[in-house]
DNA sequence: TTTCGCTAGTTTATCGTTATACTTTCGACG
DNA sequence: CGTCGAAAGTATAACGATAAACTAGCGAAA
């Protein structure tokens, strides 16, 4: 109990060699002895030793981590998005670190802050909040990669799917399957900026344009976090108004999973009644009932890409940015009828 | 481009005062002037300056950032937990960050390691891998507090579910309803050493014993990863094999889930053919059609109790270990009869 | 024999903060 | 008038590692 930590000067001083010597074995470095090298080792073994890496940071400036910035643990989304990101860096012998950003403006830009950012090798950014002038704040020499719809300023890396493409899909195939009046629920036609719902509703709004519908505007149904809970009261409250619907493009699987909910409340089937389609393909979403007709917005190939785009700022600082967009494709459940 | 990170050397030699002058305004001490101060400010303010939480740490050891380690990013439970975990040490303006562990067995031994777990000032650890000999070697004078099933030596801070009362509570609810042959999803009546899997099991075990019921081993479903698809699959598979049931309880939703999708493959109604109880309360849960009858583990107050350890272990490095157990509670929702 | 180069190390100087101890100034008090 | 104490600030030495430059010893080439 309250032994003191073990540092290299003690390893050093136990195996009678300098710090530096148990620097250049414990990294691998070619100007040990093999005898002296296995020495160290032993005595590192024997005390305990492990590295410490602030220290090595402060001095190295390499951690072997990286930051992802998601704007909310419980979204599943981002949990699926962390996990498939945390696989892909082991291979790279590197380890991810989840932060999250989302829950009060305040928060975001703790969490955004140059001092937090800077402990990491790198950071993907999926902050759907941040606007331009945070983003300038975090100008430093650091490996960036933005994951997600901000349109950004070309000197950022970044990877985003296409969601103007993905949502008129999701649309065109509702019109196609007999959906006449659909809500884009979660959609938003003006906003400050431009964002995943706008991106989606504008999809959705051009899809039925081109199939000679009517966007109306009651037909946007907007939401402040896309929970399925308040996914599912807002149908609720739309269908209680009166509003008539035979089809939903719900902007993430998640807000339609509330949907689905809400329209149950309803009396109303799904597909029957009124046809619904997501945009994700979460994990979940095969796993429903119906099973849920989505968006798939192809994420392993997203991550990959992330994931060499940051990799290349690592190697070169200087790296050219580079702008990477994703392929969407419709995976047909039964959410939509034949 | 390229300009050099602004330390504290910079602020004060612009302000023309001491680096200690400059790190006593930024850290509130009493010991500097009014307009001192205030000239300081306005320097770091006009350079940009954010301190180097890296070189802080190493000085002073803290750094106000509180590491969670759990199995996986996926599992939609540990995203609920991290982010109620997240929200309350807002209130302490300390933050979160999340590790997985879970993948395999060499990442979970680095996602602990001492040097990993050292970067953090107190660690929650959730990992449900680790047997004794990797909890001793993460002994270091480090506030834990290990939250979950594990049976571990007294001197942890620990913080867990009823587990096996709150299986339990689900078998005998599906006893109540009707149910007689009911299964135990993702259960496991042997393991090299107790685990959820278990403790759950045990519940369901004796439930069925109180009620004069067999606890059949066929009526054991093992599971690997917990996940939706694994459940659906393997239901799938025992009801194609003849396995007649009329209840499952499921050890988690997540696997509850699955069940849903399996029985409703097979043609079974929910509850009308087979009642379903899970254990977590997941947020989605509540939104399934029919919604999920499940354990609910008052997940707030274990988040705030294991805060509560963390904090004394923080204020005082010899805190007594505690070990606390919480409440679990039946919710009753439409996958169970009236 | 001298010189060169290689191996196996060591020494020294940092990385950017903060803890500690120290100095200076100045007013108050006996 | 001397001293004491507080206020405001500075100088120095860490925290634990690594980069860079340096040294000692030895065999081979010139």
């Amino acid at each position: 109990m309250g032994r003191r930590t073990v540092t290299m000067n003690d390893v050093a001083r136990e195996a009678g060699v300098s710090v530096m010597t148990v620097s250049n074995v414990l990294n691998d470095r070619s100007n040990v002895g093999p005898e002296t090298r296995q020495h160290v080792l032993e005595v590192v073994d024997r005390l305990g030793y492990e590295v410490n890496l602030t220290a090595r940071r402060l001095r190295s400036g390499r951690t072997g981590t990286v930051g992802l910035i998601v704007p909310r643990f419980d979204l599943h989304y981002y949990g699926e998005l962390a996990s498939l990101i945390s696989d892909a860096l082991a291979a790279d012998r590197m380890h991810l670190v989840v932060e999250q950003s989302g829950a009060s403006r305040e928060r975001e830009l703790s969490a955004l802050s140059l001092a937090r950012l800077q402990q990491y090798d790198g950071v993907l950014l999926s902050a759907v909040g941040l606007d331009m002038a945070d983003l300038d704040r975090i100008h430093p020499d650091l490996p960036i990669v933005l994951l997600g719809e901000q349109d950004v300023p070309d000197r950022y890396h970044r990877v985003h799917m296409r969601n103007v493409p993905g949502a008129r899909l999701a649309t065109e195939h509702l019109i196609t399957r007999g959906a006449r009046r659909i809500a884009v629920l979660g959609g938003k036609l003006t906003a400050p900026r431009q964002e995943m719902a706008t991106h989606r509703a504008n999809g959705w709004s051009d899809a039925l344009a081109d199939a000679g519908l009517d966007p109306r505007p009651d037909l946007v149904i907007p939401l402040q976090d896309y929970s399925i809970a308040e996914a599912r009261a807002r149908i609720t409250d739309v269908l209680a108004a009166g509003l008539e619907i035979d089809g939903v493009f719900a902007v993430t699987d998640e807000v339609a999973i509330g949907a689905l909910a809400g329209l149950h409340d309803a009396g109303l089937r799904v597909p029957d009644d009124v046809q619904l389609v997501g945009f994700d393909n979460l994990d979940i979403s095969a796993h429903l009932t119906p099973g849920l007709t989505t968006i798939d917005p192809d994420r392993p190939t997203m991550v990959a890409e992330s994931l060499r785009l940051l990799r290349r700022q690592l190697e070169d600082k200087n790296a050219a940015p580079e702008h990477v967009v994703g392929t969407v494709s419709l995976v047909i459940r039964g959410s939509t009828r034949n």
